[in-house]
RNA sequence: UGGGGGGUCGGAUAAGGGUAAUCCGGCAGACUUUGGAUCUGCACAUCGAGGUUCGAGUCCUCGCCCCCCAGCCA
């Protein structure tokens, strides 16, 4: 969006951004997108770069890349790795703008300092259950603690050796001075310093100290000279102490606004709980896709073109909500639909013999490559006597509105012949495992000289020719809408989709996927997106369903047996 | 019973005193060599009660409901 020629309504936040300019209360725009290095990003993430690097971006700013990385017992190099990858594969960059919060330990102990010096901080030996107590609950007001009137002096002489290492971990922190009996929980002499003596993945073993995240954040920003700190809602509470902070420091003020996170159903969008499911076991890992992590998006298959689709849509706002799943699935069809190239793969097959074509012939029939794109050309397919077509494809009684194979039936076989059932060959079971058909060579390549019509097309391989390959069908990860919508003593995991993963083995691909790369995405005809996993050795394809093509069959079976 | 936010179709966003709109989803139909895509149509909303006004989703008053905050997490 560029702004001014778009008549597109803009978002509270961008409206707020445009005023700010128009009145000169700033004159440029600088955003940051500020990640803790201790998860992988996910979906919700995606829709706050959207917002930081996306407004900037439009108001002709910048936006820097900051790892709030204040707690070093939870951090990790392996996810400051993960997140620039996302970062930059979902189309944003930050150019020479990689900066750190441990970029500014040194800054921030000055600026701790010069609060203590200033009456405004004090070291406090309190420990952590009885600085509990001392906060009072939200209808009561806390007491001070008896540490809160230490000289300058003193304080300054406890912090130096806080930060010298003389101390153990817990026994003292640093406060600051505001009001213990304020409504604001944040404002009740909160902690801005306290003594970790672990090591740090970016500063080692230099510090044993360590600022609090509210303590170092909106310095952070003051330092990089941002000037609209865009985060979600948790964070409204805090601003009045951002502002404290900053004001008794006397350095620049960033305007902060707060806009909802994303929820969406059917999954969980809390690094919390993705953690677990990883550690559980109950996913194969943070880049499972069934995971709503961009990691997972992408080895499913997502795009990060549908991904931004989707940002966009979704909007930006105030109110706690709950996107529906489904517009994600939309943005990716609709995304794939322009650019994947279509393919025949039989996931579940049913031999078909057709009697009438010669055994040891074999022709090649042409295919379009993407019918919604011609630039991407044609290919060839091998067509032969014995094939292998979806068992779904093929009912021996079928119900009303049922178009597809049935005995005495024609079909179109996509690209190739009509088809006709003549008959049905069963095992022991009774189960239909081979279909004798005959061909009408009259209708090579799909129309009929005479006219005649078919009702269904369907797809199919050549047995003699196909590639043999595994499919993931991934279904959402909770059954509920709300995966915390659970009684009480129970949690999320409750409604874990037992069947969020069916692996089939025994599918068939046309013999043009062979060579085919890992993340490569293809439609297979009437079934949906595929994405090579790179699982996929040489001969032994592994496929993963993104998302199925719309079924309107489905929906009129599923009418059927309601109705 | 403190403090901070929020309530518009089933979901998500618009409308900033003047026709409640758009997208997803749902339903129905057209078309179709993917029961895909595309196209057309239909249904469904301003939390409640007062007030101001020619006119209120929008302004005022009083309610109701929902979310967040009592980490030495971010």
């Amino acid at each position: 969006m560029t702004l001014g020629d778009s008549n597109q309504p803009m978002d509270f936040i961008r409206v707020a951004v445009m005023d700010d300019l128009k009145a000169g209360r700033y004159s440029r725009v600088h955003t940051r997108f500020p990640p803790e290095p201790n998860g992988y990003l996910h979906i919700g993430h995606a829709k706050a770069m959207c917002i930081d690097f996306g407004i900037a971006a439009e108001f002709g700013g910048q936006c820097n890349l900051r790892f709030d990385d204040t707690n070093p017992v939870k951090e990790d190099v392996e996810y400051v790795e993960s997140i620039q990858q996302d970062i930059r594969w979902l189309g944003f960059d930050w150019e020479d703008r990689l900066y750190y919060a441990s970029d500014y330990f040194e800054r921030l102990c000055e600026y701790a300092v010069t609060l203590i010096t200033k009456g405004k901080a004090y070291v406090c030996d309190l420990s952590a259950d009885d600085i509990r107590e001392y906060r009072g609950t939200l209808t009561e007001p806390g007491k001070e603690s008896p540490y809160r009137n230490r000289t300058v002096e003193d304080n300054l002489d406890l912090f130096a050796r806080m930060r010298a290492g003389e101390f153990p971990d817990g026994s003292r922190t640093l406060r600051a001075k505001i009001d213990m009996a304020s409504g604001n929980i944040n404002l009740r002499d909160p902690v801005m310093y306290r003594i970790i003596h672990a090591t740090h993945h970016r500063t080692g073993d230099a510090w044993c100290v360590y600022p609090m995240y509210d303590f170092a954040h909106g310095q952070s920003d003051s330092i990089e000279g941002i000037t609209h700190s865009l985060c979600s809602l948790e964070y409204e509470d805090h601003r009045p102490l951002y502002n404290w902070y900053l004001d008794a420091l006397d350095i620049d003020r960033p305007r902060q606004i707060e806009f909802a996170r994303l929820n969406v159903s059917f999954t969980v969008l809390s690094k919390r709980k993705l953690l677990r499911l990883v550690q559980g076991g109950h996913v194969k890992g943070w880049d499972d896709p069934r995971m709503p992590t961009l990691s997972g998006l992408r080895r499913r298959g997502y795009t990060p073109e549908a991904i931004r689709d989707f940002c966009d849509r979704i909007g930006v706002a105030k109110k706690d909500s709950m996107v529906d799943i489904a517009l994600l699935e939309h943005c990716l069809r609709e995304d794939l639909n322009k650019r994947a190239p279509r393919v025949m793969g039989v996931l579940k097959p049913l031999r078909v013999v057709i009697e009438n074509y010669p055994e040891g012939r074999v022709e090649e029939v042409a295919a379009v490559n993407n019918p919604e794109d011609p630039s991407a050309g044609t290919r060839t397919v091998p067509f032969s006597r014995v094939l292998y077509i979806e068992q779904d494809d093929f009912r021996e009684n079928p119900p009303p509105k049922y178009y597809r194979f049935a005995p005495g039936r024609e079909v179109r076989l996509r690209y190739a012949y009509f088809l006709k059932c003549v008959g049905v060959v069963k095992d022991a079971q009774g189960d239909v495992v081979e279909l004798t058909c005959t061909y009408d060579p009259a209708t090579r390549g799909g129309d009929a000289p005479d006219g005649r019509k078919v009702k269904a097309t369907i797809h199919w391989v050549s047995a003699a020719h196909a590639v043999p390959a595994r499919v993931r069908l991934y279904d959402r990860l909770f059954v509920k809408e709300d995966p915390d919508d659970v009684d009480g003593g129970q949690d999320f995991l409750e409604n874990l989709n037992p069947d969020s993963l069916e692996v089939l083995t025994g599918c068939w691909v046309e013999p043009s996927l062979a060579e085919s790369k890992p993340g490569s995405i293809y439609q297979f005809e009437r079934q949906g997106y595929f994405c090579l996993d790179p699982d996929a050795a040489k001969g032994s394809l592994v496929f993963n369903r993104a998302v199925s093509l719309k079924d309107q069959w489905a929906r009129i079976e599923r009418a059927q047996r309601v109705g």
